[in-house]
Order: structure tokens, then sequence, then C-alpha cells
DNA sequence: ATATAACCTAACGTTACGTAAGGAGCAAGT
DNA sequence: ACTTGCTCCTTACGTAACGTTAGGTTATAT
């Protein structure tokens, strides 16, 4: 007999398990002929040749409930074209996925390397940010105008590296200051710092320019859109402060912003 | 009573289904107090911020398991960097995976969309060729100068796209013709066609020399390594004649090669 | 008081197998 | 004749991260 296989000879042969075997006999994807008297299941080379198409379906990401209806049709006709179409769709969103994740590990790991140890919840806002600039910009340019969202968001991703790091410092000094007066220097020098790094990165004119455009464009709206987009951009994008420290530092910014007059010249050093 | 959510509001609030939340409970990640006297799950802040931090984990990609470790050490020190590449290269594997299945698909897409209708056998093989392109070159390696293996895996997109559509149609008329006896003339005219068009996308020289090599390094070797070989290879890269057609293929081939002096002058048109 | 909404637990279904557990049939060695 | 040992069989539980009933209890609205 020429091609009869068991199924050990026939498992060694395509270096699929003897109970990956099982399971496709069971849910007769690949159904060998059975030995009537000992029930032992006896393969052929045309089991070889499904096995195979099997494998390759399943290579490209099929499940296989989809195997089964694709590879018992003897022509590949129109509409399978139609399911490749599909599945290089479906290929195509998780790459996407992949991609934005990918670039997320990389920053992050190179925040960490550089700056060590993180407090935890921050580090995961920050990471959140990553993961969802896609979203952010979206959100953005139902405020502001498209441009200067690009202009914000289509940088370098040095630049992007350095405004996480200084967004870290920043909400780990806030963590530790909410205790503080809001008029205490140290408060002043860390707000002082993050605009100065802020305004150097993104240039402070522009930075003004976007300033005002989100000013002008919040004032047409009404508020229960503008509550409402708040309310979904807390869920989406949440802040790693507290409620406290957040309140806390809407204070000390009003009070920053008052006690030097942020939009007129210069800042030293 | 701010910042208590029932199970409801919580899920609301975080677009998180209730479910989910249940099964986080009974899993140890999320376990909010629990109402003694009725038993309802009383969510707090904290727990938003914890949900937070799960929900970008995952969006990295990291198992429930994996997360609920990270999730309860206040600092992310050198430990979690350790994760965060492990993380980073198991994408990146996912990456390329997926990345030779979508070069499959668009190239499968582009044949079928020319071709029209396919015999599923002969279009699964040349799948699986596609999709096994990266170990076909290892394979190759062990048997040719490395050169020379770049040198005809290393071309365009589009000539491949002929060379599959070209195997194709070879593959179809050779299961056509398998039963004509080897001499007949359309035998002639197929293994021609298929001759002439390697030669023109490959080149002709090229082609000979790496066969001459091919057989040079053949002889090398001794029989039990190559057996060894023909039978991973054929295992791995099956192909979709059956062994008549195969033993039929050999004959057709030796005869067309004796009968004209192939590797002599130039082939007309 | 009663209807309805919100909550609870328990448990099965999903995908593609891996991993025992328990048993049958057949050969070789003692 | 008995015991190993090998290959095969079927049955069935475990995996990940929930979705989906089902059946029962509590909270709220009328």
């Amino acid at each position: 007999m020429v091609g009869r296989f068991s199924i050990g000879e026939f498992s060694k042969h395509t270096k699929v398990s003897i109970r990956t075997l099982h399971y496709y006999d069971e849910i007769s994807l690949i159904k060998p002929v059975k030995d009537v008297r000992t029930g032992h299941r006896i393969y052929s080379e045309e089991n070889i040749q499904t096995l195979h198409k099997v494998m390759t379906l399943k290579s490209l990401g099929y499940s296989l409930e989809q195997i089964k209806e694709l590879i018992y049709r003897s022509s590949m006709d129109m509409t399978i074209i139609e399911s490749l179409r599909m599945q290089k769709e479906k290929l195509e969103m998780d790459r996407e996925k992949i991609d934005t994740s990918l670039s997320t590990l990389r920053r992050t790991i190179a925040i960490l390397e550089e700056v060590g140890e993180v407090d935890s919840t921050i580090l995961m806002s920050i990471i959140a940010g990553m993961q969802t600039e896609k979203e952010q910009r979206s959100y953005a340019e139902k405020l502001v105008d498209k441009d200067i969202v690009d202009q914000y968001y289509d940088v370098s991703e040095d630049i992007k590296l350095e405004l996480e790091k200084a967004s870290l410092k920043f909400y780990e000094r806030v963590k530790q200051l909410a205790e503080k007066p809001i008029h205490h220097e140290e408060v002043h020098e860390m707000l002082h710092d993050y605009f100065s790094l802020i305004f150097k990165l993104t240039g402070k004119d522009e930075f003004q320019e976007a300033l005002a455009d989100v000013v002008s464009k919040i004032e047409d709206k009404d508020d229960d859109y503008l509550n409402e987009i708040a309310d979904e951009l807390e869920r989406t994008f949440p802040s790693p402060l507290t409620k406290e420290e957040e309140s806390w530092l809407e204070q000390a910014m009003l009070h920053y912003l008052k006690s030097i007059d942020i939009f007129s010249e210069g800042e030293e050093e």
C-alpha cells in the first residue's frame, strides 16, 4: 500500500501533533479513513495535501472555521478574493495597533533608561498619552484649527521625548509640592521651568497662538457640548493627579500667571 | 459621598462592561469595596486610576496575569524596563509575521485579479511559497552560494509576481497534459514557454550559473544528508502535483532537455 | 403595593489545541 | 503464561478574557 499512514507516521511526516490531527478530525476539517476493526485512523496522500492547505491558510491568520469553508471548493474564484481582501484589512489594522504600541514601548524604555525610577501612576498616564495620540488629535481638531494641531503633533520623536520627560518631571513635582502654599518659591520655579521648556520646544509664539485659538474656539461652543467633551476627555486621557492636586495646581497656575506677565517679554536664563 | 459609584455608574463612566468589572474582581485585579448588607460593589476614585492602568497595559499587549504583577508596585523601577523590552521583542516578532502575511495577501490578490479562477491546490502551494520565502532562503543557502541566492530572491515584487503567475500557469498546464505522451508538441511548448520566461526574468546566464552551482554543491554532499534535506523540503514546501504528475514531469523535462540543446544558443521569438 | 430597573452569583460558550487519564490491541522478553 | 512496552483509542479538563443567558435579590418609581 502506498501512501497510507497511521496517525503516528502522519504526524511525524507532517510535524503536526497527534492531538491536532485528532482535533481536525473532530471538527470535520480533515477526516481520515477509519479501520472499522481497530478504530485506528488511516491517512492518505490526499490528506497531506489538505493538511498543507490548512496550514497555509492558518499562517495567513484564518480561523479553522473559515478554513473549513474555503478549503472544500476546488477552484478559487471571485468569492475568495473578497475573503482575502477582508483578511488583508484585518491584518492592516492589527499592524497599526502593533506599530503604535511599539512606538510607545520604545519611547517609554528611553524615558526609563534616562530617568531611572518613576511613580507608576504618572508613568502610566504618560504611556496612555502615547497610546492614544491619534485619538487625541481627533479631539484636538474639534477645538483647534487643523494646521495648529498638525504643528503640535508632527514633531520629531526626540522632541516628543523631551516633552514627555518634562511632563513626567512636572507631575512629580506637583505631587511633591501639592501641600505647600501656592506662592511658595519652589512652586513658582516649577511652573517657570515647565513653561520655559514648552516655549523652547514648541516655540513661544506658536504656543500663544494655539492657546488663543483654543480660547476663542471654546467661547463659540455652548456649555453642554463643552462639558460633554471635557467628560469624555477625562475618561479617555485621565490625569495622574488627584482631585486635590488638580485644583491646587489650578490655583498655583493662576497665581503664577498673575505674578508674572506671562505673555509679555523674554524669560531669563 | 464623593467618588463612590455603583457598578453601573462605574461602567458607564469608564466604558468598561459590567461583566469585565465582575471578572476583574473575580481574579483580584480590581477589588471594589462590598456593601456587606446587599453584596453590591462600591467603586472609588482609586479604582478608576487602577482600571486606567490596567487598560493602558492591556493596550500594550500585556496579559491580565502580567498586569496583576506589574500594577501593584508603586514605583516602576529597573525590573519593569526588562518587561517592557520583552514585550517590545514580542510585538516585533508579531509584526514581522503580519508583514509577510500582508505581502502574501497583496500578491495573491494581484494574481487572482489578473488570472480570475485558479485551481485551489495550485494557488495554495503558491501562497505557501510566499509565506515561507525566508525559510526557503535559509534552505537555499545550504545548497548554493549566498550571493546567488540573494540575486534570485532580491528582485522586485513585480518580477516575483511574474514568476508566480508563470508557475501557476505552468502547474495548470502540467495537470492538463499529464496524461499525454511526453513527446507531444504541447508538452514541448509548455516547457519551452516556462524556461523562456525564467530565462527572461532571471537572466539566462545567471540561471545557468545557479544551476551549475547547485549541481556541483550537491555532488559534494553525501546521500544521507541530501535525502534528509529533500525530505524536509517536501514537508515544508510541498508541490501541488501528485506523485504521478511529478514523475511524468520529470520524464518530460528530460525529454525536452535532450531534444533541444538547452544551454546552447538563443531561443527564437 | 407593585412594576421595573439595577444588582447579585453561577455557569456555559468561545478558539485551538495541550495534557493527562484510563483502556484496548499487539509484539517481544522472561 | 505473564509482564513490559508501544501505538492507538476516547473522554474530558485546562487555557484567556470575557459575552451571554438564567434565576434570584434589592432599590427605586409609581
